[in-house]
RNA sequence: GCCGCUAUCGUCUAACGGUUAGGACACGGGGUUCUCAAUCCUGUAAUAGGAGUUCGAUUCUCCUUAGCGGUACCA
């Protein structure tokens, strides 16, 4: 087999969204499973909407998944092969060929004649069909009007009879009567080429083999068929994949909640647990595992296993597989993680991550297993740095209901820990063994120390917490509430 | 309206035409435990409807229904 070529092309009309991204990470995981080549293209012939952020944005949400590319922007000597608008010259060249092969022909029909006997249609309930009128000119009708000034789009010719049967690699034949296509629009009257046009012209020029995009595209997969043969250029394969759905089955969207690539990443999901949880959604491996790395994923990934309906896009199922991916982190790398979110909610400074790095360490690595999405670290783990907090509502309650037992209870665990410190073994031990004696059940004072700690009745084993602490923190807790 | 696609637990999905229809998330119960979580065990829950082909349909065919996508001088 040749050497499989599949790209990505999104147009910078906004932010990579979880749509995209998927099929970016399926274009992705294709090309590396067949040792192929991953492209990136930008199609930015919609110059009204297209923007450099839009695009930045795109390719740093595509280089945070990991979704790296052999070809495209800063790939190579020369970026503007990439950017369809400085592509412009490639495309006409075609579209001359086409009219001098009469396969195409100029249209001097406007979009306001068109618009209105599209309502007409519609009113009538037709469906509208452009008729191909400007398709019957003689040549000298058709230069008369060029002559004229009459702006002109150039539309392709569509073969009338018949059908065009598309071979996709998930869906099967997929059969349109040609009767259905109207002339193809290439080329807009300010000279712009169209989206159907550009993408057959580059996905040719770019050696393109397999073609996977979102099942939105299905319909005009005919359309492009007919350039392609107009062109006379070979057929690549298709392979039209599930869309991601809402809550209401709709295609996801802005309405539907944070579809941005980029808010996943402050709101604190790990690109490998998004990339995971995107592969599972309309693919499927062929056993029972759930949880994939990267490598993992390209070496079982096949186009053959991905399902044919959409999926429902659910959070609840992507934080499972980030917490997953979360505990599978080492100390450093979570506290690397977490540290941007610490700071951002003010729970640490700067001097604190040079100063007491250790420390931070250790509350983070007591929260491991609890951490669903890292931003839950501040709140988490407040109280191991800032000291004027409250007790919570339920602490209060625990505070108030052991009144009788609770001055001893501090009484005893302070004098402990000043006898042998906070080594966590060493005090669960003695600790116990003073309170049998004094007869305070363990559910008592481990309630009633845990809250004057940290303020919360849950979280980390409470000798963890206090080991991390240290004597003069716990102390200087102890005194506040004697 | 027209064209196309799709249809298995609430969700993501598995199942050479023969399975007690499997797994995961979520949800419920239990074990462990100083709390929460993690973890282990466990429970509830699905083949849209109707014909046909077949000894036998989740699986093949047709119809219906429903949902989605497209229907631009957007991509």
């Amino acid at each position: 087999m040749n050497m499989v070529r599949v790209r990505f092309a999104p147009s910078p009309t906004g932010y990579l969204h979880i749509g995209g991204a998927r099929t970016a990470l399926f274009n992705y995981l294709f090309a590396k499973h067949n040792d192929g080549k991953f492209i990136l293209r930008i199609e930015d012939t919609d110059k009204d909407r297209s923007t450099r952020e839009s695009e930045a944005e795109i390719l740093e949400s595509m280089k945070w998944l990991g979704l790296d590319w052999d070809e495209g922007p800063g790939k190579s000597a020369d970026d503007s092969l990439y950017y369809q608008t400085r592509r412009l010259p490639i495309y006409h060249a075609h579209a001359d060929k086409l009219i001098s092969e009469n396969k195409a022909y100029k249209c001097f029909c406007t979009k306001e004649e068109l618009d209105g006997e599209r309502k007409k249609a519609e009113a009538e309930k037709r469906a509208f069909k452009y008729d191909g009128r400007c398709g019957l000119l003689t040549k000298e009708e058709a230069k008369q009007k060029e002559d004229a000034g009459m702006p002109f789009v150039v539309r392709v010719r569509v073969e009338q009879t018949g059908e065009t049967v598309i071979n996709d690699i998930v869906r099967g034949e997929v059969r349109v009567q040609n009767s259905t296509l109207d002339d193809i629009i290439i080329l807009r009257t300010d000279k712009m080429p169209i989206y159907n046009f550009v993408v057959v012209v580059d996905d040719m020029e770019m050696g393109i083999t397999h073609v996977i995009r979102g099942e939105d595209h299905l319909s005009n997969t005919p359309k492009q068929i007919h350039i392609y043969k107009a062109l006379g250029f070979p057929m690549p394969q298709f392979a039209h994949i599930p869309l991601i759905l809402g809550a209401d089955k709709s295609k996801l969207s802005k309405r539907h909640g944070e579809t941005a690539v980029l808010r996943y990443k402050e709101n604190g999901y790990l690109p490998e647990a998004l990339v995971n949880y995107l592969a599972l959604l309309g693919w499927s491996p062929d056993n029972d595992d759930t949880i994939f790395s990267m490598e993992q994923l390209v070496s079982k990934f096949a186009l053959e296993r991905v399902h044919k309906s959409g999926a429902m896009f659910d959070n609840k199922k992507l934080m499972f597989i980030n917490g997953v991916h979360i505990r599978g982190k080492n100390a450093d790398e979570l506290t690397k993680l977490c540290v941007p979110y610490l700071l951002k909610s003010g729970v640490i400074t700067e001097g604190d991550i040079k100063n007491r790095y250790d420390f931070i360490k250790h509350a983070v690595v007591l929260q491991q297993e609890k951490l669903q999405v890292l931003a839950e670290i501040s709140d988490l783990s407040s109280y191991f740095f800032k000291d004027d907090y409250d007790m919570n509502e339920d602490a209060k309650k625990v505070w108030e209901k052991n009144e009788a037992e609770r001055g001893k209870v501090l009484e005893i665990f302070s004098k402990i820990i000043t006898e042998i410190g906070v080594d966590k073994a060493k005090v669960e031990e003695r600790l116990k063994a003073d309170m049998e004696t004094a007869g305070i059940k363990p559910k008592v004072f481990m309630h009633v120390i845990r809250v004057v700690l940290s303020g919360t009745t849950m979280g980390p084993g409470l000798f963890d917490i206090s080991e991390t602490f240290g004597y003069d923190k716990c102390m200087a807790r102890i005194k506040k509430y004697s």
